[in-house]
DNA sequence: GTTCAGTATATTGACAACCGATATATAATA
DNA sequence: TATTATATATCGGTTGTCAATATACTGAAC
């Protein structure tokens, strides 16, 4: 159907990271948040689209250190990754609007 | 995640007959026309969703002659599928608010 | 001091949604 | 008469997602 709403996962997983670095925790527990009951991600989805974006390098992952022995890895945009946000922000706006319409008054 | 946008297609479908009664090619077609190149439901889906929202009790078909070897199933909203295209509408509202907060300025 | 909740990453197996391909057949158009 | 459009329907495969599971550290309560 629409390729964004399909993979809207990883949609939101780069939205997460919109406005700053986040480790994939942190991200799952963002998107819970401003998701407000509409919207979560599991663990089981959200890791494996880490590795893949990151792999696609849409994301650039950088491990730190909590303490001596507990490590976090730390997600950031890459500048592909902001570009293709950006294209797919615009592409769901046109989609939210055309869905509108379609719910009607 | 999010119920309705899993399962969208069913969701399209009844808000497809919301407006009058239709035979399912016709659906297919309104749902093309309407999305706007966004939404689109294929055939493969859509047969299988009519036939479980008949017997989830939401439309009712009934065969219209065509003509003497032609025919075609025409469905339409029953009361319980009305409310439910309601309530799953009144969802959706909320949903496109949340997602739009998230996509920010 | 130990138990519990929270933080943190990760994989696996299973399910559900959806599509493309395929099948069948009539109607209209070129 | 060949092609396009109408019309319903099923099947097999792919993909996205989650729940369950695994591992391990941290901080707080008791």
């Amino acid at each position: 159907m629409s390729d964004l709403l399909k993979t809207r996962a990883p949609f939101l997983t780069l939205l997460a990271l919109k406005n700053g670095a986040k480790h994939g925790y942190d991200i799952a527990s963002f998107i819970k948040e401003k998701g407000s009951g509409f919207f979560s991600v599991s663990f089981g989805s959200l890791y494996p689209i880490l590795h893949s974006l990151e792999k696609e390098g849409l994301i650039k992952g950088a491990w730190e250190s909590v303490s001596e022995s507990k490590n976090k890895k730390v997600y950031e945009l890459t500048a592909k990754g902001i570009k293709e946000l950006e294209e797919e922000t615009s592409h769901v706006r046109g989609l939210i609007k055309v869905f509108s319409e379609m719910l009607g008054g």
